[in-house]
DNA sequence: CTGAAAGCGCTTACAG
DNA sequence: CTGAAAGCGCTTACAG
């Protein structure tokens, strides 16, 4: 039978070390730090420990050992599946470590740059995982002179010091570039992300690269996207009323490229006898469009346990200048063909 | 100029104090009841928080006043897209109410149930979110009896007199029962969520309903699913087996039907002319497979909004035993037509 | 290996 | 309206 009495919220250590016959800071170490007791006195404790259900308060613990066990991850836009894929992986890391997991989202509507830096100023977190690219700040602040370890993952930060997880953008690029090439296209569109974007700036870089290394200029034309499935369908508007169109595109994520997608096949285009198309990230829904998206799988959980290690590591008193590329698998699919008459 | 030293992390109130020439009690004040302040003191007070840039110690300060300023969100899945919008409203709400977000991801692999019971026991948050369908508890302890505000949002939790906040999921299965009928079916199929979930319960119910209303018996085809991609393409297969196939499937969530879709398109069945599928949830691929899926949308954002604002409520002592029910919308779209033959 | 005691940085009755 | 002071519940030098 379970008791049905509320738990009494205000136990505290000095109960337990009654209970135990032992000192609250014998309570405290062998919570904290088991090594340091004499099995039979962590016996004692952890019995009373035990029978008590206790919980230590984590306000008192973190304002006296100064450190919280909280982790502030800053995300550009919680509600969109890629991140949240990464943030499975960060939450999978940081709880096998003892950490918990405060989330910040920064994008438009939610918190603001200050938010962010008062929530470390407060001392509220030991730590930041930053996912959007760039560095907090605010008029007076800015979160790399505040004295707290930094890891950015995903979105790789130009000029920075503290730890680094991204994919090999560059390269992939390069690939989808080779790929289309050794399908017979010459005449291929670039589909961008949002200006400014690290991500984007790396895709259409390697993309170019990959063109020029088979003696093409460029791609013939450059559609501004802004990594929504809507910018996808705009361009491929724009696609349609060319007088002498592509045969391939490659977009710089997913959703546009599925965008694009339908609306060019709603418009009579076959894809891919007509049209070539290559997306980025491998989201779970390129495999459910038809036809089936040729991408690159980004390994979202390994970006985000690794990130998350370093940042574990950083914490410990181990900081690093790491900064891990990790590949992406690129994943053929029927989107893409040969040239076509 | 920027100036480059490093923020000070350890300012206390004391020095905000000391500047304005006023005891730490009046500076707190300032903080957190500025009415209780002669105008002119407050002014003091202000100019010298903005000179220091001071933020106060969240760890003293929730030690203290006994309260954190966090919520814990509890979900099944932080990965799942549907969840990751919910959250956005959540987050909104929250954050504009002066809360911060810890997430509990009581998911396969993340936290157990016990490190949930362990987070509220700790004092770490003043009120928790559940988006998960029940009341997390473990071998002794329940968490509807430690004495915190709760919310379940999403998926009611049958039985507790919390607030909660659902859809109108009987009346809107109820309803994709009708359209069917409508459209000529009879033969039709339900493709289900996971054992034991409340919302595949309602929703079923609601179908049978429906298909009762219109003298039909049942559906003829029950396929067991659990809410993924996978679980609709083996439904599928199923339906491909059957001597005599239904045609028309409800599913309990858009993932099983696009899953579905899928699979009994790529074994050349026409949709809608052979099959009319219909999903539920609305999310943003519904609107990208071929052809456009047929679905239920649901309000994400404002289940968080609304969940978040109830919790609200009653972490500052107005607690509520509300129960929400917001209607879902019907999109009807290329996927669902009209029996033919 | 263990305990007595100071103190982390706030808030809040209490008094005036 | 404001201040002096106690105290929230822990951890951790320090001493033995």
């Amino acid at each position: 039978m379970a008791d049905d009495r509320p738990i009494r919220r205000t136990l505290r250590i000095a109960e337990v070390a009654k209970l135990a016959g032992v000192s609250t800071a014998t309570v405290s170490r062998a919570l904290t730090d088991p090594g340091k007791l004499r099995p039979k006195t962590l016996a004692l404790v952890e019995e009373a420990v035990r029978r008590t259900g206790y919980t230590p308060n984590l306000a008192a613990r973190s304002l006296r050992a100064r450190r919280s066990m909280v982790v502030l991850v800053v995300v550009p836009d919680i509600g969109n599946p890629f991140f949240a894929d990464v943030l499975r992986g960060v939450e999978e890391a940081l709880s096998a470590a003892g950490y918990g997991l405060l989330i910040g989202n920064l994008g438009p509507g939610a918190h603001k740059p200050a938010q962010v830096l008062d929530i470390v100023q407060a001392g509220q977190v030991d730590g930041v995982l930053l996912l959007n690219g760039n560095v907090p700040r605010d008029a007076e602040r800015s979160l790399d002179r505040m004295d707290v370890p930094l890891v950015a993952i995903c979105e790789a930060i130009p000029g920075v010091t503290f730890p680094q997880v991204e994919v090999q953008n560059r390269e992939a690029a390069r690939q989808a570039a080779e790929l289309l090439i050794g399908l017979g296209h010459r005449r291929v569109a670039y589909l961008s992300g949002p200006a400014g974007n690290i991500l984007e700036a790396e895709r259409f870089g390697g993309f170019c690269e990959g063109l020029a290394a088979a003696g093409i200029a460029g791609p013939v034309a450059r559609y501004r996207g802004d990594f929504t499935f809507a910018a996808g369908g705009a361009a491929a508007e724009e696609f349609l009323r060319a007088a002498e169109r592509p045969t391939a595109v490659f977009a710089a994520n997913d959703e546009m490229a599925i965008g694009f997608l339908k609306t060019v096949r709603a418009a009579g285009i076959a894809v891919p006898e007509a049209l070539s198309i290559v997306g980025f990230d491998g989201i779970a829904f390129a495999d459910y469009v038809e036809p089936m998206l040729t991408t690159f799988r980004q390994p979202r959980r390994a970006l985000g346990n690794e990130g998350a290690r370093l940042l574990v590591e950083a914490m410990g008193g181990h900081p690093s200048t790491a900064r891990v590329r990790m590949p992406v698998e690129l994943l053929v699919r029927a989107s893409t063909g040969p040239l076509l008459g």
